[in-house]
Parts: C-alpha cells; sequence; structure tokens
DNA sequence: CCTATAATTTCGGTGTGCCGAAAATACGTG
DNA sequence: CACGTATTTTCGGCACACCGAAATTATAGG
C-alpha cells in the first residue's frame, strides 16, 4: 500500500498539474521532454521527479516513454486546476485584472491558500464553472464540464462560433487578441484559409484580419455553423 | 558592496520577521534560543540562518550574543510585518475569519502574494493602520505608528484604559479571551493583584474575572486613568 | 577566581529539487 | 537491418534549510 495522501510539495504540484493540462488539448500522454519544456526545467531533473510521483502513487512510467497519471495524481491536478482556475476567475472579478495578467500569481497563490479560503472565494464568485480564459473549472468533488469545442486551426471555410476557450499559456498572445477584440462568447467566423500553411482569415464583430498559426491553434470555438 | 536586495527566500523573510518582533515587544535584542523557539526550530539550524543573513547584510551577529537587524534588514521585516497584517486584516474583514484563525493562512500568504495584489487589498480596507490585535501596519514606505501602551501585567491597581493590544501569539489565549468579551477598545480596569505572583483581578463591562500571567503579558492598555 | 551549568556553535549528515555531462535507448531512413 | 540522430536516463554535484551530537564559550555562584 502506497503512502495516503501525504501533502504533495509544491514541485508535485505542478509536474501533477502539467501531466494533466497536457491531455485536456491533445489525447496523446505527455514525454519527459514537453514535460521539460513546459516546466522551465532540464529533462534530467524531469526524469528523476517522475521517478518520485510514481514512487508516490501519482503517476506511472514507462522508461523512455509516456508519463501518465494515476487515478490519485489525477485528482491532485484537478485539485490543483480547480484552484488555479478559481483564483485567476477572482482575480479577474474581484481585482481588476487583465485576462492576460492573472497567470503568475495565480501560479504562487495555488499552491499557498487553504481549502477553506479557496471555498469561501468560489463562493462568493457563485461557484463558477469556467475561468476568464474559458478553461473549466473542476468542481470540489473532482467532476469537470469539458465544453466540446473545435480548434480554431482546424475549423473548416465558412465555420462560424462563439469563442469558448483561448489557450492562457503566452500572456502576449492573450494580451493580442484581447487588444483586437477577442472575448469568450464573441463570434467568430472562419473566411478562408490562406493556401500553403499560411495565416486564416477570419472575422469578428464586422472586422476581418489575418491569424497565424500560433494564434489559431489557441482558440477554441464552440458549437457554431457551417 | 553587498548584494544589493536579492530576492530573499522564505525562511530568511521568516527569520527577519521573527528578530524585528521581538523588538516591538522588548527592547533587547533576540538571542538565538529565543529565535529558534519562536521558529520552531533546533538552535543549530538557527546559528547557520543567522551567519547567511549577516552574509547578506540583513543582520549582524555578535559570536555567543545577540542578533540585531541591519537597517536593510529592518525594512525587509517591516515589508513583511506589513504583508502579515494587511492580510490578516483582510481575512478578517473580507473573508468572516476570527482573530484566532487568522494566524497561519497569513503565514503562508505573506511569502505568496505580489505587490500588487497586496496594496489592491490595502486599497479595499482603506490603509489600516492596525490589525484585528491591535498590531500596527507598517505603511509601505516603512513608516510605523507605535501605540503608546502599558502591558495589563505591568499596569497599577486602579488603572482603567482600553484593549489597544492582544498578542497573536497564541491563537488558543486569543480565543479564550475573545469569548471573554475582550476586543479592542473594550475598556478594562485593573481591580486588585493578588499577591505572591498571583491572577490579576480585572473588570470588564461590569464583569470581573482573574487573569493568569500567560493572558497579563499579552494585553496592552492604552492612555487611560489610575 | 574558578567551576558547574546553560547557551551557542561546529560538524557531519539528511531530504528535496535542481543542473550538466555522459551513457543508454529508441527511432526514422536509407 | 543497421546506423545516425534525437530522446531519455544515469551519474556526480550543488544549494538550501534543516537536524542531533559533540565541542566550545559564557556566566553565575561559591
Amino acid at each position: 500500500m502506497q503512502e495516503r495522501s501525504a501533502i504533495a510539495s509544491s514541485a508535485t504540484e505542478d509536474y501533477v498539474k502539467v501531466i494533466y493540462s497536457h491531455t485536456e488539448w491533445q489525447p496523446e500522454p505527455i514525454t519527459s521532454s514537453v514535460l521539460a519544456a513546459r516546466l522551465g526545467l532540464a529533462p534530467s531533473s524531469v526524469t528523476e521527479m517522475v521517478k518520485k510521483l510514481a514512487a508516490a502513487g501519482l503517476a506511472t512510467h514507462v522508461p523512455y516513454g509516456a508519463v501518465t497519471l494515476t487515478s490519485e495524481g489525477r485528482s491532485l491536478a484537478l485539485r490543483m486546476l480547480r484552484r488555479h482556475r478559481l483564483i485567476e476567475t477572482w482575480l479577474v472579478e474581484s481585482f481588476g485584472y487583465g485576462w492576460d495578467e492573472v497567470h503568475d500569481e495565480a501560479e504562487v497563490l495555488e499552491h499557498a491558500v487553504s481549502d477553506r479560503f479557496l471555498e469561501a472565494i468560489a463562493g462568493k464568485l457563485g461557484h463558477p464553472l469556467r475561468d476568464p480564459h474559458g478553461d473549466p473549472i473542476p468542481r470540489a468533488d473532482g467532476s469537470v464540464e469539458q465544453p466540446d469545442a473545435v480548434l480554431l486551426a482546424d475549423a473548416p471555410d465558412g465555420f462560424s462560433g462563439p469563442v469558448v476557450r483561448i489557450s492562457d499559456r503566452d500572456p502576449a498572445l492573450l494580451q493580442y487578441l484581447g487588444d483586437q477584440g477577442f472575448a469568450l462568447d464573441s463570434v467568430v467566423t472562419v473566411v478562408e484559409r490562406r493556401p500553403f500553411g499560411g495565416a486564416l482569415a477570419v472575422r469578428l464583430d464586422g472586422a476581418g484580419f489575418d491569424l497565424g498559426d500560433e494564434a489559431t491553434r489557441a482558440v477554441w470555438l464552440g458549437a457554431g455553423s457551417s
């Protein structure tokens, strides 16, 4: 029998969160090198730490292969995502942070606040189910509403639908998209895909512009029409 | 020339805060063993860490003697006290925490929140100058209003004055005093000092009771009358 | 002033989490 | 299928902050 839910270190919480987050966007499990890149660490550090996660019963690891979470690891990850996203929502709603400014603050606070405190802010916010970027906020019991959505990069020409989610990975991109008028629920229409891997022409609030590869792979559109 | 204000570790912040706090109550500088006791650490750990504080230009240390802060150390300490006390105030005002419940949460958050965040809550609270225990909150520029007050243990018989400060060191004591009706600004009158180091009889809101040594050395009364 | 006791420091050691360099393994291409 | 490249792991090391045991220094009482 493994150690039953010993208190996880801040590092452990970060690893687990990143491992889980990856599967939110991509079905394939994450590899060491991607994990290292996301965490900004050397690959060797990741290998070592993943071994510890496995020893703690939070992850399983095929040597030279992928890293997967156990159900215990997944539940810790969901707990951390709930914390991160509730805190982000709260910073925007109650403190006037912009959606491009919340990430770093939430990154620190998610490890620091108590459950009591967290649930207090959840209550104040009316137990929201999505954060300022449209990311779903797991409930305290670990259940999540995964919105079905199509990546803007994958949307067919003519497709039109509301923005339901925007990746918060790159604050600069968030700021740029915000400046262009992108917001949750604003309706985007795919006008034309420029040939040879070029930009994607879209229309938003009547105005049209081109989006590069990075941007179109960071925006999800909800149920719409072709 | 020393390292100019490199970012202090959480441990450093704690040491400096405790060293400073001690001088708030007692004029003599703190010794290693008291520091160790306050921090809940082994004396040997403290010796070692104090050496690092000295190397960082935050403290000076006479071997086998006292630990004192440099002006740089003092300013870091004041910064941490401002954080701690603002957060405590905020937890009470905005989250319904009791004054005996805020300490642990604040202890963690004080190392985690950004300056931007801290000043946002300071603004929300109207830039208060004292926390729920009556402890003075340093201003952002490092200045502090030290209320002049007399320790209940030192007050003469017949002395009467408002509670201006209660030590937050022992949550259980805070809870007890709260239950007895003690609050900031409630007026306490010293009735009689029982002989042979006995309890102190006081009167509060018409009711009278005896307080032991520990309690009378945790309560300060403001300008009053004998 | 000298000694017993108390406070402090030194010393060797621990756990966590990180790194770079070198070795091991996997994988695509010819 | 064999070989070169890319990925992953192993290994030795480091910084931080902690510990207990042993050695050192301070201090109070006789």
